[in-house]
DNA sequence: AATGTATTATACCAAGCAGCTAATTAACTG
DNA sequence: CAGTTAATTAGCTGCTTGGTATAATACATT
């Protein structure tokens, strides 16, 4: 996985790296911290490979504290994120749309739902 | 996984894949058509497994038309991802602030960014 | 029905990842 | 120096994924 783009979204790809993300959106954490939430469900190890993920992406920044690696969020690789989906915008306006076109023909019940609908059904 | 927003990042954590989505921007395409510009470095059966897995997201449609499959790109998936990310909008901002205070700092050179300053080092 | 074309499914391999336990490093504290 | 806490590394297993090649399926035309 060579790009950055890539590296981002497949961190994101992951309930778990969110859940540490959002943790880390109150401020800053000690790995312990982080982990806790996940106690019973995941072990420290697991809890610092997914953080080496996060790292690896650039979503996280691990800080040297004494013995405590405190981790803060870095959003910035985000940014790129969003910016390539602002590409797709008018894409999920219509699909959204589309949805929408649905739901009116499934309600007027007039028209069982035709993969076309004409112009002169519409109001 | 289970999860249908880990789909979506996984499936969009893919240069391939993205490409096949900014295909897909222009318009309905077969699954030939869309292996096209991979010739030589990526075969058909390839191509067929990387559009399964933006399928599997949501991300495309496959239509049946004849022996043909047209593809249709289906944004509505990336507005949850998108919305996902807005919550992180505000630490977007953020950390481009931060990269301008650094910058700032090393130019004024009198302040080192500190993890925790406190309260009786401050001036 | 036979052939050619478009597409998918199957089988197989290598690589990577997620999770665990156990052992190790690093830093502080008595 | 010994002990404790924090975090990582190492080694293992099982699962998933990406890639190829090859076979199978579906349709259109003749």
């Amino acid at each position: 996985m060579p790009d950055a783009l890539s590296r981002t979204f497949s961190a994101l790809a992951d309930p778990t790296r969110r859940a540490l993300l959002a943790q880390l959106r109150q401020g800053e954490s000690t790995v312990n911290q982080l982990a806790e939430p996940f106690r019973g469900r995941m072990t420290l190890p697991g809890v610092t490979k997914h953080l080496k993920v996060l790292e690896r992406a650039g979503l996280v920044t691990k800080g040297r504290e004494a013995q405590w690696r405190p981790c803060t969020l870095n959003a910035a690789p985000l940014n790129d994120a969003a910016q390539w989906m602002e590409e797709y915008r008018v894409h999920m306006e219509a699909s959204l749309d589309r949805l929408g076109d649905y739901l009116k023909t499934i309600t007027d019940a007039s028209t069982p739902p035709a993969t076309e609908p004409t112009d002169d059904d519409r109001d």
